[in-house]
DNA sequence: CTGAAAGCGCTTACAG
DNA sequence: CTGAAAGCGCTTACAG
């Protein structure tokens, strides 16, 4: 037989459309007893809600929309993006929302997206990645009105709704595992200067490198690809005084940064201790196998939705800090030799 | 002013209602000079079609939907996927079709998305990833009658709609470029058996070893993991008669298995090449850089969208191949040096 | 070639 | 607590 309406439950059941209604959407108007039997019904007949039906009927398209700014390259490269993504789906799926989901180029697309789905009523809320300084989405998100978490943005007066992770404590464990090697000199890869989260971990770089009595924080600031993290690294380490150690925010320039010390044949970690931000395979698959600040990258994604999630179920908007990542010391990172850093390369 | 409906429409331009529907969707009944003005007042108001009234009504929902089975894990390593979407994306992103997308742990999880998908109309059809030998999930797509694309599917006769590459070719290039080296002893780390194309790469293996003369061709199993490319790659090259080259069949694992040379202190190129199904930032990243197999992964994705909204324009099914990869040769493959592989080690 | 009307499957006031 | 009815924004026969 064909796919079951309401009507048809109603029928079965014994009960008007509306009732119906009522009781599969757990609204007050229809007594328990019945509530019970027309779920019941539903159950045996398969019945879904036709999603087009109810979202016209004005409310929910049991849909939200996620849209990554970037280009194949980066998204493929990082395993963060797709982490991410499961995480936010474990999530949605508990609550049978669907996920709509688009790759663009830049911000001009991203926001182009987002007035046509709200146009098209495709989605019921957003979630925002890459949070910019002067994030030049969120006036049109404002003026869409359609509910947003962003993800990975440090509280500001800006947002109404965000998750982000403690990165403080986060670097404060990374720097403490280098002190405690023996590391004096310490330079931190940096993604681009643009995003929020990277200005923060910044600040937050030089401030614990003060407080633990580290020579000047030096930052490099990239672009987060390969190709400029091996540059940095290069740079680094043909410097005047080249570091201990380096920082790299994320996997792929870290292990790009590997590959740099090999056709340098500087030893890693004799001669240079690494770390990377965000942990991945890609990190235990390297020789020596890399230290990294690993962070539940599912459990964020799957915070980020839930938080969406709730507001649309009515409740207020809230701003939610995630727990630091932890750090996975391996081959990577090693005690300081001081003797070799007082002759240059 | 609120979002404009057809009926704002209507009125602005003077006709009526179905008038604007026919204009807007490119049917007969209308004359060219109403359409020409029916679209240019659209466009003046910025309508866009609510996609719930028009799936309502009968048509189509705008979206299409694309279910990866696989952990996150798997998922996040292999660059693979997100290239594939971002392939997919490109071609939707021109005719204004939304991707639905969903992460489930497995097939029995993924046949339940498509069941709810059909039930709720949330989708019009599908793009079906991974296939199976003797796949489960044929009836089901069969019985629930969604247009349906098999991506990365040989040619047969069970499925109507799909696209492969050329891996033949493919394998032929890799094999031709090891030969040319001086290899003699080639074995192949091969993806999982289930997987179909795993299956037609495996014989194409051994009919192009055979006929270039090659060693008995040997293939390893794997799941694909990092973890189990390295465990192959120290069996191999512990077994009484090690090859001179091994081919991975994806990048995660040729990586990995590099590592493992270099815990075993085995030079690579001198004294085994390794190369990698699929290029990826991975291989270059590596040292010495990986020789891969690259396929326009996202070429793959698009074709493999534009075929399945071919197909719900009405076009007939079809099967399509795409072409095969090039061999990008780097630092992991180099001459056979005959001497060193009469020691064993 | 054009217009008036029914209907897709839901939700939600409104009257009992 | 329950039922009858309107309406969401489209598409599509059907009559002119």
């Amino acid at each position: 037989m064909a796919r079951p309406t309401i009507v048809d439950i109603a029928r079965a059941a014994g009960v008007s459309k509306g009732a119906v209604s009522f009781a599969l959407n757990g609204r007050p108007g229809v007594s328990d007893k019945t509530r019970a039997r027309v779920q019941q019904v539903a159950a045996e007949m398969g019945w879904l809600p036709n999603v087009a039906a109810r979202s016209l009927a004005g409310t929910r398209a049991g849909a939200i929309g996620l849209v990554f700014a970037r280009s194949a390259d980066t998204l493929s490269a990082e395993p963060f993006f797709m982490r991410l993504i499961a995480g936010i789906e474990s999530e949605l799926s508990l609550r049978s929302v669907a996920l709509v989901f688009q790759v663009v180029t830049d911000h001009t697309a991203e926001i182009a997206t987002y007035r046509r789905w709200a146009a098209e009523r495709r989605v019921d809320g957003l979630l925002v990645v890459d949070p910019f300084v002067d994030d030049d989405r969120i006036g049109p998100l404002d003026e869409l009105a359609m509910p947003s978490v962003f993800v990975g943005v440090p509280p500001s007066d800006d947002l109404v709704a965000g998750v982000w992770s403690d990165d403080a404590t986060s670097m404060s464990q990374v720097l403490k595992h280098l002190v405690g090697l023996g590391h004096k000199r310490v330079v931190r890869v940096a993604g681009s200067n643009n995003h929020q989260h990277v200005q923060v971990r910044n600040e937050t770089f030089r401030r614990i490198s003060a407080e633990l009595g580290l020579d000047e924080a030096m930052i490099v600031e990239t672009d987060y690809t390969a190709e400029q993290g091996a540059q940095a690294t290069r740079a680094i380490l043909m410097s005047p005084r080249p570091p201990s150690a380096i920082i790299y925010d994320n996997d792929v320039m870290a292990v790009a940064g590997l590959g740099v010390t090999q056709q340098l044949r500087i030893d890693v970690p004799g001669e240079l201790s690494l770390v990377a931000w965000d942990d991945s395979q890609m990190c235990r698959i390297c020789h020596p196998t890399m230290t990294a600040l690993g962070r539940d990258i599912e459990n964020f994604g799957a915070t980020a939705a839930s938080l969406l999630l709730d507001m649309l179920d009515g409740q207020p908007p809230r701003k939610i800090e995630t727990p630091a990542g932890v750090l996975i010391a391996r081959g990577s990172t090693g005690p300081v030799d001081a003797q070799m850093h007082t002759t240059p390369r």
